[in-house]
DNA sequence: CCTACCGATCGGTAGG
DNA sequence: CCTACCGATCGGTAGG
């Protein structure tokens, strides 16, 4: 009984977040308001406070979730045994899948993590630097080990990062590839670019 | 006298639409108060709309004039006598010298126009999918012509302009290369993952 | 989960 | 360009 009641809340909190994406990416952090996502869930805006400490316990739930899955995802990956370029493909399509599945957390997360408190700004931060350190480490291996270009790895980095976040157009156009395409396009793309 | 008295008044116009691009890039349209801005600024913020009608004419101002610009250039590329990865090239490396001088005003364009009340919203982003539609079309004519890989025109317009955008990590990042090796590496791995 | 309400802050106006 | 102020809306709390 103890664990269905919490199983019950959690689901609750979890409702709210997800809506709360949904809010956030539509209009922006600053511009949501707990009375619109209040609605949208079908509650009076009090009764939020029940499932949620503040508005901004819900961006640091998205944000964190988001960090927690695509760190979790660079471990494996650094950890396998495969050439720098095969690694660097797999992180592509990586972020693929998600901005395809999981477009509006991972929006979120980008765009307003900014928004976030003391010190979970801080903390979000310094692992997204992290993160993109790591990514542009196994690029580096690969320019030294002659398979990729020799172009600075920090502006690679950051053009694959920012261009996978493009696809946010690609799911509001109206006529479009499929997501198999879409992501063979992007990869071939990218990789092309980058292979010596 | 009339002329200078205009004069003076757009050039504090211009002054706060300025420091509007710098706040709203920096905290997001919805965030960013015109007290904020005020403060910026030197005055109350009473004394701002004496130059101008309200906060989102500072958004339109922002919005219109980075269109204006980029259709303009586009309208000179389209009917200049070059090869379709040639007007690619000039598009591309455009795109990178706004990002590189203009970012403020181009990033809160293309992150913030949604805050634009109609017809503003819709005029803008009628002349957003029109852009890129003729960018599409100068892609399309280079795949016909065997110049480009056979990808998805959209799909690529999508992640050169992403990637660009991109840029703004670079101007926050603390070690970083020059602005003429930025635009040097971001047009070889772009340009490279097109060519056949 | 709701009603009722709070202090703070918002964009903007009146009047000088 | 300022002081003084408006109605609306914000995030959040009290109490049931």
């Amino acid at each position: 009984m103890g664990k269905l009641k919490v199983a019950k809340n959690e689901s609750r909190k979890d409702l709210i977040v997800k809506a709360g994406a949904s809010l956030f990416r539509e209009k922006g952090f600053g511009a949501a308001s707990m009375r619109d996502l209040a609605e949208n869930i079908g509650v009076e805006a009090a009764s939020l406070y029940n499932h949620i400490k503040s508005k901004n316990e819900i961006l640091e739930s998205i944000c964190f979730d988001v960090a927690n899955l695509f760190n979790t995802h660079l471990e494996d990956v650094d950890a396998a045994d495969a050439t720098p370029i095969a690694k660097i493909d797999l992180l592509l399509r990586f972020h693929i899948h998600q901005m395809i599945e999981n477009v509006e957390e991972v929006l979120v997360a980008d765009r307003e993590w900014k928004h976030l408190g003391e010190p979970y700004r801080s903390n979000f931060h310094s692992q997204r630097r992290n993160y993109r350190k790591r990514f542009a480490a196994i690029l580096q291996e690969g320019i030294k080990k002659n398979e990729i270009k020799a172009i600075d790895a920090a502006t690679a980095v950051l053009i694959m990062l920012h261009a996978v976040a493009g696809i946010e157009s690609w799911h509001r156009a109206t006529t479009k590839i499929s997501a198999q395409e879409l992501e063979e396009n992007m990869v071939t793309i990218l990789i092309n670019g980058l292979k010596k």
